[in-house]
DNA sequence: TCTGGGGTCCTAGGACCC
DNA sequence: TCTGGGGTCCTAGGACCC
């Protein structure tokens, strides 16, 4: 990510905030039309919260994040459709999301899943309205996923755009701030919390000194908010009076830190659970590594407790730095063995693990020691090259290294996440495409 | 019984050096 | 008893986002 760059004032910027509308729960709807103006969650990791809500869902008062065993109730009563979160299928419709907004600008920056932003610079010829319109028509025909569009001057202000024009569900699913009028009639109605970069935190400290709108932020003195926010909260303020400080990011730049941690289906009492759990969380890391063609050189490992229980709480990490970076799952798998005989204490009932990845470097920057063998890490990367390989054209974990456990379906282990509810993966399975009878 | 996961950026303060 | 100051680098923690 490069620093945010102060454009010149001289060019007119326009960008377009195209979000998709409770995606996930859009992406099930997609393959299930029986879900349409049905209360419809999806839940995170695990089965644990939900994390998207259809509008119906929303109407009945589930929140995001709201645990599903707090719910259940409201879930019962109203049947609400619940679904493990599917992100083979998410993901999938979300490249087909973009590859159809592609074709609609020349600069585009893939901001998440299911927003991206468009530059409309030169296109002030156009009714902007009128050709979000058309936008969210096409999306809609092509990927079967409803959108709201925000447009505005910078990107803080089209993103306070597209939440207004969801919202309001006025305008069809679009709203244009690029006039000043607009801006004074929505900043003056819009709680200061729901300004993007604003969280809970910020917004307390801003209520605290009288700013309890986008507007009476947008008109603070400038100094006093940096001296409040820091430089993040000094650039809200100029983006919101219109002057553009965040750059479209058209590049995907590589990641700097890869992390991957789940909680336990059910609770891991000994170090060989754990040890087997970490060694699939290092397999995923590494993969997602590798596809940047990454190496990495600090390696973290830590383990918990569950937090919501009572009772005595552990948590403890390990770090590992290598001087010879490396992407080969089989050293960092041992390398992650090792820690975790390290900071294992017996007796404790365990509920999460995780590995994190850091100083990740280029590849090509590999720098041995005196004490390293090359010999030995060219023939890791043979390996894993290999391993992918044959993982990309046979399947997931077709290859794998002993550490990661061999589990038959019948008897999954007990750090194997929760995923009861989940579609089939239509558009990335052969086995699970769907039949039209 | 059951409460997610994966990222980024910014800042303050310590370590270290000259 | 007196006992500098400034610069850089690194890291942990805070805050935010989807």
């Amino acid at each position: 990510m490069s620093t945010p760059r102060v454009l010149s004032p001289a060019t007119p910027n326009v960008f377009a905030l195209v979000d998709g509308n409770s995606f996930y729960c859009s992406c099930e709807r997609v393959f299930n039309p029986s879900l349409n103006n049905q209360p419809v969650i999806v839940l995170s990791n695990n089965d644990g919260c939900a994390v998207s809500r259809s509008d119906e869902a929303k109407a009945l008062g589930i929140k995001m994040g709201d645990p599903l065993h707090l719910i259940k109730d409201i879930v019962k009563r109203n049947r609400v459709r619940v679904y493990s979160s599917n992100y083979a299928l998410y993901g999938d419709l979300s490249a087909r999301m973009m590859s159809t907004l592609a074709q609609f600008t020349p600069e585009m920056e893939v901001y998440s899943i299911d927003e991206a932003f468009l530059s409309l610079d030169g296109f002030g010829n156009r009714d902007l309205s009128e050709y979000a319109r058309e936008i969210r028509r096409v999306v809609r025909r092509d990927t079967g996923i409803p959108t709201a569009i925000g447009i505005g001057p910078t990107k803080v202000l089209a993103k306070v755009a597209n939440r207004v024009a969801k919202k309001n569900n006025r305008n069809d699913g679009v709203l244009n701030l690029c006039d000043r009028a607009t801006q004074e009639e929505v900043l003056h109605t819009l709680p200061v919390e729901d300004v993007w970069g604003i969280g809970a935190r910020s917004a307390a400290k801003l209520n605290h000194v009288g700013v309890r709108t986008a507007k009476q932020l947008r008109d603070a003195n400038l100094d006093e908010m940096q001296r409040l926010l820091t430089i993040v909260g000094r650039r809200i303020v100029l983006e919101l009076r219109g002057e553009s400080c965040l750059a479209l990011e058209m590049i995907q730049e590589d990641r700097k830190q890869i992390v991957c941690s789940k909680s336990f289906g059910r609770p891991v009492y000994t170090l060989a659970e754990l040890q087997e759990a970490v060694a699939n969380y290092v397999t995923r890391a590494c993969e997602k590594l590798r596809r940047q063609d990454g190496i990495c050189h600090t390696m973290s490992v830590f383990i918990q407790t569950n937090r919501f229980k009572d009772g005595p709480q552990y948590y403890n990490s390990g770090m590992i730095k290598m001087d010879a970076g490396t992407s080969s799952t089989i050293r960092l798998s041992a390398a992650a063995n090792r820690v975790l005989e390290q900071i294992f204490r017996e007796g404790i009932e365990y509920k999460k693990a995780g590995v994190i990845f850091s100083d990740i470097r280029p590849s090509a920057s590999v720098q041995f020691s005196l004490f390293d063998d090359q010999g030995q890490h060219s023939q890791d990367a043979k390996v894993m090259k290999v391993m992918d390989a044959i993982n990309a054209r046979m399947g997931r974990n077709t290859l794998k290294i002993g550490a990661c456990g061999n589990t038959s379906p019948s008897e999954a282990p007990a750090w194997e996440m929760q995923a009861k509810m989940r579609t089939p993966c239509y558009t990335t399975r052969w086995a699970d495409l769907l039949k039209v009878k």
